[in-house]
DNA sequence: TCAATCCGTATC
DNA sequence: ATACGGATTGAC
C-alpha cells in the first residue's frame, strides 16, 4: 500500500513519568525564577533545527504572561542550548519529560496556530517516508509569516460558523445542483466517472485515476479537476489541488472559480509572493476559504474536513521538492489521502509508473474513456521517419522539416493554429557524437558543447568556454561531430522562412505564453511550454522526439511519452480534422501515443521496471558524499539492519556524475551509493536509515552524507 | 598539583 | 553547531 511505511511515531511522546523523577518537579519550578502556568505549565516545542538527532520535542516552561497565547501550534522563540531559536508548540502537558530543569519560552512570535494537529502529523509521517527530519519538512509546510496580515484577520481559532456561509452561498448558487455536477459534465464521457462524482458528492471517500483526453476547451482537464473539486465541495468538504506549475495553476483557477464562489478558494504559490500566500493561508486555517489550489508546498495546505486531495501530471518533476527531504507532492497527497480519510484523484494525460503501481495493487481504481469515445476525442497521430533532406518541395527543405511534417503544417494552417513542439531553448546548437549520438561533453569539465555565436566554427564548453580543438567522445570514441537538437529560436526562424507569410509566436525559457488565440499561426513552443489555443490547435508537429528519448535516464521514456501526450491534448480531435505528427523512429513510446494508450504504456514500463528490480517496483535510497563517510554509513545501516534479517541490494559506490556547472560543484570527490529495497520492508529501512544518520551526526564519527529517497534523477 | 588540551556528549 | 565536563597529558 502506499504508506506502508506510514506514521512511525517520530514525536515518541511518553505515555508516563517516573515519580521518582516528578518528585523534584515542584522544588525546580519553585527556585527558577518565573512563575510558570498553573494549568498545564509545560510546553513541548519541536525547535526548527535541521540536525537529525534533535528532532524531537524539548520541553519549556510556559511563564504565566505567555499561558493564553502559548497554545500548541504557534511559532515561539526558545533558548536552546545558549542559541536563540525558533519552534512549535507541539502540545501543552503537566509534567515535563525527564529530570531536567526547564528553561521559559523565550516568546511567542504569533499566537496563530499555524501548525495544526493533522498537518504536524503529515510532517512526520513525510519525514518518515523520506527519512528526513520532521524540522526540515515544516519549513516548506508551514509559510513564512506576514505580521502584518495578522491585525486584519478575525481570530483564526475561532473559525467554527464562519465556513458554513460560504458552503451554503455555494451551494445556492445556481447551475451548481448534483444534477449538473454528474450528469451533464465531462466526466460522462468517462466510465465510473459519474459514480466517482456521485460518491464525492455523498461525502464517500473513492480513490482515482484519470487521464482526460483534453487539455482545452469546456471538457479539458482543468474543468474535470473543478468538477470534481465541487463535488466533495458539495458534500461540505474541503479541497486540495497540486499542480506542477504556475501555468496549470491559472488555467485551474480559472475552472474552479466557475464553480465555486471565488472567496472559498485560497491559491497558494511561492510565485505570488509572501503576502498573498500568507494571506490565502490564513484564509484556509480560519475555514474562510475551504478548497486550497496550488503548487507543491500546498500539499500541506491546512485545508478543514478535507475530503479530497488532487495531484495534476505527477510525472512533472517540479512535483519534487527541492529542499531536503525532496518529498513529491502525490507521496505527500497519498498519505494526507489516508490520514484525513480523503477521496484521492490522480489525474494526468499520462499515467505515471508509480499511479500504475498503486493501480496494481488495487489502491486506486481507473476511471477510463471507452475505446470508441477515446477515438472520437482524440487527434488522428501518423508517425514519420522520413527525412526532409528527401523531400522535393523546397519549401520543406528550407523549414528542415520532414515532408509528411511539413504538409501537416501546411494544411493545418488553412484551419488554425498549427503547434511546434521542439526540444529545448536558445538559438545556439547543441553538439552530439556523429557515430554514436550521445552529447558531447566537455574534456575539462563535462558540459555541453556547442558552437558559439557569431559563426564561430570551433565549438567550445557552455560551461567553462574551453575550446574543444582536439574533441573525442567519451562514449564510442568517436572523434566527430554532427549538431543535435536546434533550439526554438532557429527553428522558429527556418520555419518562418518555410512558411512566407504566417505569423511565428515562440513559447520557451522564461518567455512562456499560457495561451494563443484561434488565429492560424505557427507557435513554436519548447517541450513542456506548449500554449494552450483557444478552441485547440489544428495540427502538431513533435519534432526533436528522439533525441528526448535518447537522454540516459531511466524516466526518459516515460517522460516523452507524458510531453508527447501533454502536447497532442491540446488538438482538435480527428473529427475536427485534428492531427499530430510526430518524428521518431519506432519504439513502444511511439507506440503508445499512435494508439493513444497511456495506460498501456505505463503497464509495459512497470512490468520491465520489474523484471529488472528498479523504481518504482522497488524503492530506493541514494547516499552521497566523501567515499569514507558513504562507505561507513552503508555500513552502520547494513549493520542496524542485520538483526530484522534484512540485507540491502546495494549498487556502487561509483564516482557521481556531475550534471551542473563547476561552480556548484562541491569539492573533493563524491560518491553514491544506491540501496535497494521492497515496499514491505520499507517502514523499516527508513527508519534505521534515519537512526543511522542521527547517530553519525551526533557521534560525529564520519562526515555527514546526502540521503535522498527515491529520486527520480539519479538513475 | 595545576592548568591547558582533548574528546565525547547533551542540547528541555 | 556549540558549550560543557571529565579525562588526559605535560610541566613545575
Amino acid at each position: 500500500m502506499v504508506a506502508d511505511d506510514a506514521a512511525q511515531p517520530l514525536l515518541d511522546l511518553p505515555a508516563a513519568v517516573q515519580p521518582s523523577l516528578l518528585q523534584g518537579f515542584p522544588d525546580r519550578k519553585q527556585q527558577s525564577g518565573p512563575k510558570f502556568a498553573g494549568h498545564l505549565p509545560v510546553a513541548r516545542v519541536l525547535v526548527e533545527s535541521s540536525l537529525p538527532h534533535l528532532d524531537r520535542p524539548f520541553d519549556y516552561g510556559v511563564p504565566a504572561s505567555l499561558d493564553n497565547e502559548a497554545q500548541p501550534g504557534v511559532r515561539v522563540k526558545v533558548k536552546f542550548n545558549g542559541q536563540d531559536l525558533s519552534g512549535f508548540i507541539i502540545e501543552r502537558v503537566a509534567e515535563p519529560d525527564a529530570g531536567h530543569s526547564l528553561l521559559p519560552l523565550a516568546k511567542v512570535v504569533s499566537p496563530v496556530p499555524v501548525l495544526t494537529p493533522e498537518i504536524r502529523d503529515l510532517a512526520t509521517a513525510v519525514a518518515a517516508r523520506y527519512a528526513g527530519t520532521v524540522s526540515d519538512v515544516l519549513r516548506v509546510a508551514v509559510p513564512p509569516r506576514v505580521a502584518r496580515l495578522e491585525k486584519t484577520l478575525p481570530a483564526a481559532r475561532e473559525s467554527g460558523g464562519a465556513q458554513e456561509p460560504a458552503a451554503e452561498a455555494a451551494l445556492r448558487q445556481p447551475g451548481n445542483t448534483r444534477a449538473d455536477v454528474t450528469g451533464h459534465s465531462a466526466w460522462a464521457d468517462y466510465r465510473n466517472g459519474p459514480a466517482f462524482l456521485r460518491h464525492l458528492s455523498e461525502g464517500g471517500a473513492p480513490r482515482a485515476v484519470l487521464n482526460p483526453l483534453r487539455g482545452f476547451g469546456t471538457s479539458g482537464w482543468p474543468h474535470l479537476l473543478a468538477q470534481a473539486v465541487a463535488a466533495a465541495f458539495e458534500s461540505g468538504r474541503g479541497a486540495l489541488v497540486v499542480v506542477p506549475d504556475n501555468r496549470d495553476l491559472d488555467l485551474l483557477e480559472d475552472a474552479v472559480k466557475g464553480l465555486l464562489p471565488e472567496d472559498a478558494v485560497a491559491r497558494l504559490t511561492a510565485e505570488d509572493g509572501p503576502t498573498p500566500r500568507y494571506q490565502n493561508f490564513l484564509h484556509l486555517l480560519a475555514g474562510t476559504a475551504r478548497v486550497a489550489i496550488g503548487t507543491r508546498s500546498a500539499a500541506y495546505a491546512p485545508v478543514k474536513d478535507l475530503g479530497l486531495v488532487v495531484c495534476w501530471d505527477d510525472g512533472d518533476d517540479l512535483h519534487i521538492e527541492q529542499r531536503a527531504p525532496y518529498a513529491h507532492a502525490r507521496e505527500v497527497l497519498l498519505l494526507r489521502a489516508e490520514q484525513a480519510g480523503a477521496a484521492c484523484l490522480l489525474a494526468g494525460h499520462t499515467r505515471s509508473t508509480e499511479v500504475q503501481r498503486l493501480v496494481e495493487t488495487g489502491w486506486v481504481l481507473p476511471v477510463e474513456a471507452e475505446r470508441g469515445i477515446v477515438r472520437r476525442s482524440v487527434p488522428r497521430v501518423v508517425n514519420t521517419a522520413d527525412s526532409f533532406e528527401q523531400e522535393r518541395d523546397p519549401l520543406a527543405r528550407i523549414a528542415r522539416l520532414p515532408g509528411a511534417a511539413w504538409r501537416a503544417a501546411k494544411e493545418g494552417l488553412e484551419r488554425g493554429p498549427v503547434l511546434v513542439q521542439v526540444a529545448r531553448a536558445g538559438y545556439v546548437p547543441s553538439l552530439v557524437c556523429e557515430t554514436c549520438r550521445e552529447p558531447a561533453r566537455c574534456g575539462a569539465c563535462q558540459g555541453p558543447l556547442a558552437l558559439a555565436g557569431g559563426g564561430s566554427a570551433v565549438p567550445q564548453c557552455r560551461w567553462c568556454s574551453t575550446p574543444a580543438l582536439e574533441w573525442g567522445c567519451s562514449h564510442c570514441g568517436g572523434r566527430r561531430l554532427r549538431k543535435g537538437a536546434t533550439g526554438v529560436m532557429r527553428t522558429a526562424e527556418e520555419l518562418g522562412r518555410g512558411f512566407p507569410g504566417k505569423t511565428v509566436i515562440t513559447s520557451s525559457g522564461d518567455h512562456v505564453k499560457a495561451s494563443v488565440g484561434p488565429g492560424k499561426s505557427l507557435v513554436v513552443a519548447t517541450v513542456g511550454a506548449e500554449p494552450v489555443a483557444e478552441g485547440g490547435y489544428a495540427a502538431a508537429l513533435l519534432l526533436d522526439g528522439d533525441s528526448l528519448l535518447r537522454r540516459e535516464n531511466l524516466r526518459a521514456g516515460e517522460d516523452t511519452v507524458r510531453r508527447w501526450f501533454n502536447a497532442a491534448a491540446l488538438v482538435r480531435p480527428a473529427s475536427d480534422h485534428g492531427l499530430v505528427v510526430i518524428t521518431a523512429s519506432e519504439t513502444s513510446a511511439v507506440g503508445a501515443l499512435l494508439r493513444w494508450d497511456p495506460p498501456g504504456y505505463a503497464r509495459r514500463e512497470l512490468s520491465l521496471r520489474t523484471e529488472l528490480q528498479l523504481p518504482p517496483a522497488v524503492r530506493i535510497a541514494s547516499v552521497t558524499g566523501p567515499r569514507a563517510a558513504v562507505e561507513h554509513f552503508t555500513a552502520a545501516a547494513a549493520a542496524h539492519l542485520q538483526p530484522a534479517g534484512i540485507s540491502l541490494r546495494t549498487a556502487g559506490p561509483a564516482p557521481v556524475l556531475l550534471s551542473g556547472p563547476p561552480s556548484s560543484r562541491r569539492v573533493g570527490d563524491d560518491v553514491r551509493t544506491l540501496l535497494f529495497f521492497p515496499y514491505a520492508q520499507a517502514a523499516a529501512v527508513t527508519r534505521v536509515l534515519r537512526a543511522t544518520r542521527a547517530a553519525t551526526a551526533a557521534k560525529r564519527s564520519a562526515e555527514p552524507v546526502q540521503l535522498r529517497l527515491d529520486g527520480v534523477d539519479v538513475l
